[in-house]
DNA sequence: GAACCGATTGCCT
DNA sequence: GGCAATCGGTTCG
């Protein structure tokens, strides 16, 4: 994986992979199951829209780095940098099929003691995602293999199940298709009605 | 310097 | 379905 490469030819390429997280020295992570690319200073909807501030500056660096940020004063929101320096371009990891680390994920999330617990609520979710992972923006701007790393898959996935569709959640150039998931995939995050 | 808004989530009715 | 929580960045006065 080319992290170098255009942010809407990585994200799809990004699905099935392992992505983990060994913050504080806990493992945790799971399959990259849906992602969202964010294409630089054009992308009307990217952070990178109205240049670069100290909070997007890591989205300029060379692919490779992760951004972090802060979604409504609440959650964080982690995306990995692609493209070449000073290109601005990143995907979003919107959900994750937990696969390693769960007891901890769970805790992170505060959903300890539930008798039933749906396992969609660690990492269905941009921010789901950050908070089981124990992200913060001090992370934002590490390199991969720092904080968070990427492990390919035992098999390819199949391209016949990757679909693509409109992000979600902006309100800008919300027509362009840039949003990835593995169809059928169960984390995959519901529409919103 | 104040008001407004957002790549969201969880709890309420 | 509605709405509060919460804060950094952007916009407006």
């Amino acid at each position: 994986m080319d992290l170098r490469a255009d942010s809407l030819t990585v994200a799809p390429a990004l699905l099935g992979w392992t992505l983990t997280s060994q913050q504080g020295g806990e493992v945790v992570g799971g399959r990259i199951v849906e992602v969202e690319a964010y294409h630089g200073e054009t992308d009307p909807a990217s952070h990178a829209a109205r240049g670069r501030t100290p909070r997007t500056a890591p989205m300029y660096a060379e692919g490779g780095v992760i951004y972090v940020y802060l979604s409504y004063g609440l959650h964080t929101c982690l995306n990995l940098v692609t493209g070449p320096a000073g290109e601005a371009q990143a995907v979003l990891v919107r959900a994750l099929e937990p696969t390693i680390g769960l007891e901890a994920m769970t805790a992170r999330r505060h959903l300890d003691g539930r008798p039933r617990l749906d396992s969609r609520l660690l990492t269905s979710g941009p921010g789901r995602v950050g908070q089981a992972l124990g992200l913060t923006i001090a992370d934002s701007g590490s390199r991969l293999g720092d904080v968070v790393s990427l492990t390919p898959p035992d098999t390819p996935l199949s391209p016949q199940l990757i679909h693509s569709g409109p992000r979600i959640g902006i309100t800008r150039a919300a027509d362009r298709p840039w949003r990835f998931w593995i169809a059928g995939n169960p984390f995959v995050t519901p529409p919103r009605v």
